[in-house]
DNA sequence: TTAGGGTTAG
């Protein structure tokens, strides 16, 4: 990988604003650097290196990663002088700000530097890459960390959970046991947000034995389970955590606990709960969530109005929150209104409402939104999720010109590269316009570039286009990669798949063939066994 | 100087 890097193409950074073709880059320096850059650093009573090593990581601690990098960009151009104690905290400020290019160059600087070596060192380019979604580069830097601590483990676990890997958060965690890693309660911690995002009980019960031996960070792990519990239904648990744990006055905990109830529908006891603290933002829009996911008008609107007494609407996102609910659960002109009221409307904002009018079948207006967030005064940009709701709202309504311009407009304008959903949509709109032939093209050109390797539920996109426009000879091709590369009885859904497609072109051998195979996996059970070990 | 618990959009 290293290799790879941009080292012969590193710009001084105070030149990236100018030279660096990316969009999001550009938007994002000009907008938060130059005003700091200019003022911070006279003050400064001492400024050697190990002084403004301590004001680097001071600036991120306290919630000023724009501050970290613009002091560093004042020290790259001032000195030559650079240490490992001065990237780690810079690296931890590019992967708040999500500035990918600029992580990398600070990579190809510390390989320069001399600074790239160390456990420590090492873990924190895990961090950044990880959290700004490069998994790869995280992987392959964890592989060169020569001696891996618990805390470089850690940090490759919590990026796979971070990346929506679980599978494979849960495989690190069993390869650390493999290598006889002593885990630490940040072991633990994030194994239970692994299991509570998998959503399996029984690997989350084996966690909870292991933090009930461990007996340390109590709290923080107690926290971790209450939200476990809840996500898997089962609000009686968290409760039995949160009452067996007897603190009853750390606000986090209680938070966990009470937006568990919400979203396990449990309101008696949530508002119970809500009145032994004052109420604050977080446990609201937390609860809003839960309402959203519930469509549940009534309690949403409580909460609305216990905002409302606690002056909270002035807050954003809480207002993005009241707007998801009220747009999810079909009252329309509140999340207009609410949208409205927002004086500094983020992405989130923008694409909520969106989604709201997507949610509620107006796709028209869903565009018309999305165009106004596109114009320049708007301040923001559409990001991934943006486009997702875009041609969603576009397949919905059928409208395929304008899912194509979408598709082409967030790759070339918007310099996005678009995943498996983006995809899966933009076939779902194809296929609804009957358009089997740039469904192949796409497949033919994902082929190529992918090596071959194109995810399962793309090809499952595929199967329902030609099971949809009856085209018999593809469908049968990617009926049979779909059965060569999914073998498992935990990929049922894709056997009913194939053998509706098979059952919708009058093949009914190969129909019962599958549903034979389909009753033989299912009662076919693993033997038992630990689940990590 | 590195990792963990409760917030908003898919």
């Amino acid at each position: 990988m290293l290799a790879c890097l941009p080292i012969g193409r590193f710009i001084r950074l105070g030149d990236v604003a100018v030279k660096s073709t990316n969009l999001l880059w550009r938007c994002a320096f000009v907008r938060n650097f130059v005003a700091y850059a200019d003022h911070m650093f006279d003050e400064l009573p001492q400024r050697d290196l190990s002084s403004l090593n301590s004001q680097l990581s001071c600036y991120l601690r306290t919630g000023n990663p724009n501050g970290t990098l613009a002091l560093f960009l004042e020290m790259y151009r001032g000195s030559s002088d650079l240490s490992s104690h001065t990237f780690t905290p810079v690296l931890g400020a590019c992967a708040l700000l999500s500035y990918p290019e600029t992580g990398r160059q600070v990579h190809a600087l510390m390989i320069k530097e001399g600074a790239e070596t160390g456990t420590i060192s090492k873990t924190a380019l895990i961090n950044m890459y990880s959290k700004q979604g490069h998994l790869v580069d995280s992987v392959t830097v964890f592989e060169s960390v020569e001696e891996k601590d618990v805390v470089s483990w850690n940090a490759l676990l919590s990026g796979f959970l971070r990346n929506g890997k679980g599978k494979e958060a849960l495989g690190v965690f069993s390869a650390m046991y493999r290598e006889r890693v002593e885990i630490s309660e940040f072991t633990l911690s994030s194994v239970v947000k692994t299991c509570a995002s998998l959503k399996i009980l029984q690997q989350g019960k084996q966690v909870h034995s292991m933090v009930l031996v461990t007996g340390r960070d109590l709290v923080v792990l107690g926290t971790a389970m209450i939200s476990f519990y809840s996500s898997v239904g089962l609000i009686s648990e968290a409760m039995k955590v949160y009452v067996s744990l007897n603190v009853h006055t750390d606000e986090v905990m209680l938070n966990s606990l009470i937006s568990g109830c919400i979203r396990n529908r449990d309101y008696k006891e949530a508002f119970l709960l809500m009145s032994r603290q004052r109420p604050n933002v977080r446990v609201l829009i937390s609860s809003l969530a839960g309402c959203s996911d519930n469509s549940d008008l009534w309690i949403g609107k409580q909460i609305h109005c216990v905002a409302l007494r606690n002056d909270f609407v002035s807050d954003s996102k809480l207002c993005n929150g009241l707007m998801d609910m009220y747009g999810k659960s079909g009252q329309i002109v509140q999340a207009s209104t609410l949208f409205e009221s927002i004086p500094s409307k983020s992405v989130v904002s923008w694409t909520s409402m969106i989604d709201a009018y997507a949610v509620n079948g107006d796709g028209v207006k869903a565009l018309e939104i999305f165009r106004e967030m596109c114009e320049e005064g708007s301040g923001v940009l559409p990001n991934s999720v943006t486009f997702l709701v875009v041609l969603s709202a576009c397949a919905h309504a059928g409208l395929v010109e304008e899912g194509k311009e979408c598709f082409s407009m967030m790759k070339e304008k918007y310099l996005l590269v678009p995943g498996t959903e983006h995809y899966v949509c933009f076939i779902d709109i194809l296929s609804k316009a009957g358009d089997i032939e740039e469904i192949w093209r796409l497949v033919e050109r994902m082929l190529e570039s992918n090596n071959m390797n194109i995810p399962c539920a793309i090809w499952v996109a595929v199967l329902s286009a030609c099971s949809l426009n009856m085209d018999v000879t593809r469908g049968e091709y990617v009926a049979r990669r779909l059965m060569e590369e999914e073998s498992g009885p935990e990929n049922a859904s894709i056997y009913v798949l194939v053998s509706n497609f098979y059952a919708a072109i009058g093949k009914w051998d190969l129909v019962e063939e599958l549903r034979g195979k389909l009753k033989h996996k299912g009662l076919v059970k693993a033997a038992g066994h630990s689940s990590f070990i």
